[in-house]
DNA sequence: TCAGATACATTAGATTCTTATGTATCTTTG
DNA sequence: CAAAGATACATAAGAATCTAATGTATCTGA
């Protein structure tokens, strides 16, 4: 089962900041295989989002890239900036709180029933 | 405070088939008083989110209408239509789902703190 | 009376994603 | 050793979902 894909929206983004928070540096095909492993495949987070993701996050300037060569090939490894850092603080504090709020609209009891 | 508007999307349609099976009938701008009733302010429903979104519950038969008059205005009532209750099942418990594998995600431990 | 609330609705534009496509390298397996 | 599948980057067209603005009209309270 994977996740209707509207539910992602708005999310991805304090997804891939707290896995940077979690993990000091990661590049991108490693986030959406970690997200996959996380979530037991229910989120999948394709690379048409994610790569456009993270290139927004470095012109905010809450992400340093770093290239590395794998043989001949290329990783680009992320890391979040001091303001990176800080902004994830926030944004997974407003997502927790979020969703809170949605589990007790979700949880109100019927007048009705 | 109110949540960031990115965090509303894919979310919207769920909360107002959930408030529909908790009061049986509604109309729009009492659905957007509800809302920010119960969540404090946090969450505004904007009419052009709302709207359009009660429309397309509609045309999808999974909420009925009946028109009632107020004096001279008119007011909408929405309810849900027999497969609108079972889609409203699987909506929020996917939604419940959804939150808990996100809170799982925000609540992951640093390995490199 | 007149501002603010109630109540419907539509539309242009922004944001955020999916799906498809492209390029290239590495690894495993028959 | 060839070919399929995994690894790894990227972009672009289009879909979906919202915001902000606008419009119409009525009701209510100061």
């Amino acid at each position: 089962m994977i996740y209707s894909s509207e539910l992602l929206k708005g999310t991805l983004k304090t997804i891939v900041l707290k896995l940077l928070a979690d993990n000091k540096k990661m590049y991108g095909y490693e986030i959406t295989q970690k997200v996959k492993e996380l979530t037991l495949d229910k989120i999948q987070i394709t690379e048409g989002a994610l790569y456009p993701t993270l290139h927004a996050l470095e012109s905010d300037g809450l992400v340093t890239t770093e290239t590395e060569f794998i043989g001949k090939r290329v990783r680009k490894y992320y890391s979040l900036s001091p303001s990176g850092k800080t902004k994830t603080k926030e944004k997974v504090s407003e997502l927790a709180d979020f969703m809170d709020t949605m589990k007790f609209l979700l949880d109100i009891k019927p007048k009705t029933a």
